[in-house]
DNA sequence: GTCTATATACTGATAGAC
DNA sequence: GTCTATCAGTATATAGAC
């Protein structure tokens, strides 16, 4: 399943096909319909996503320490596979819209409750850190979507730059995550590592 | 223009036409392609939001208080017309990616132009904030994209829940500036009115 | 100016040869 | 399992009657 990372939603099931190197009988011999490969890949990255993450929100540190950990991961996930991350977004507004047929609903289900779990590791972590004294906030609804919203926003925005270099992004990133701490009310101390 | 407020794109021109109480004939006896519509329902859109902004730019507050009305009113207003702004997004998106044809670059361009005039209003009113000692930052062009990530990310969250009043609505969108307001790295000083 | 066909093209999906 | 037709539906856009 390696073979998107660039789009495929609004750009045809042929386009599809052709950037496989292969036709759309292919395609179709393994998923029933648009909608269930969209939904594998879907799941496929947002599983990448929880991976990459999760272990974060385990670790020995401090609870802020954690999150500013798992936010950067966040971010420069959403960077790196930008192209990716559209064609996901375009994909949820199309398919949510959509009066998806009922056989898909749990298929549908299944990917909201598994990016339900993916917040709550941000949820509980944050949680901690306002137990610490780390954070003024819980996170309600609102900060949730205020933070998710910042941490995500590169994937519409950033473009490459000629001879950008892998520190540039994490500065990058570290102005992200620093917008979304001091959003949400947490202090910004030291600079770790 | 005030026809549409819902939604064009990704629903068909016929449907715009059924809406209106017309044909596609008439659409097309004004416009001559979809894309066209689109830029004209944009712009119509951008001056609005440029129309009601503007002014709380040149109040006679201190600058910081004037960015807060501003981001106040912005917010408000994607609230409001989250609808109309998620199909502006659609098709923004749409045709940014689609090779235009050369005849429609101008007026691509000037929707652009039209943005960044939008922007300047607060980036102009930020840069004086921070001549006042009321931010530690000048607006970059990243902390510019967080702000506005920030500001219009209802567009994509905010569902009204039943039996919602006007003071809901104000409350939720103090949280949104008071978030990007610290997220900017602003003092979040004595709460006016 | 507005409506009723209709041309043209593209998409998701299917059937059948190999 | 993979490819080559091909169907059926829908979209933008146009031509011509009124």
């Amino acid at each position: 399943m390696c073979f998107m990372e660039r789009g495929y939603s609004a750009t045809s099931i042929d386009d599809v096909a052709r950037r496989l190197g292969a036709t759309k009988g292919r395609i179709y011999h393994h998923y029933p319909s648009k909608a269930d490969l969209f939904a594998d890949v879907f799941r496929t990255g947002m599983q990448f996503s929880f991976s990459s993450v999760e272990p974060l929100s385990k670790g020995p540190e401090r609870a802020i320490e954690r999150w500013k950990k798992m936010a950067r991961a966040h971010a420069t996930g959403m960077i790196r596979t930008r192209a990716f991350q559209r064609v996901v977004w375009e994909g949820v507004e199309l398919h949510l819209k959509g009066a998806t047929t009922p056989e898909q609903r749990d298929s549908l289900g299944r990917l909201i409750a598994h990016r339900e779990r993916y917040a709550r590791l941000f949820r509980t972590t944050i949680e901690e850190a306002r137990r610490d004294g780390d954070m003024q906030f819980s996170l309600t609804g609102i900060a949730e979507e205020l933070m998710f919203s910042a941490l995500n926003s590169p994937v519409f925005w950033y473009s490459p730059r000629a001879g950008e270099t892998d520190s540039d992004i994490k500065e990058l990133v570290d102005q992200i995550v620093s917008f979304a701490l001091r959003g949400l009310g947490g202090k910004e101390g030291s600079k770790n590592e």
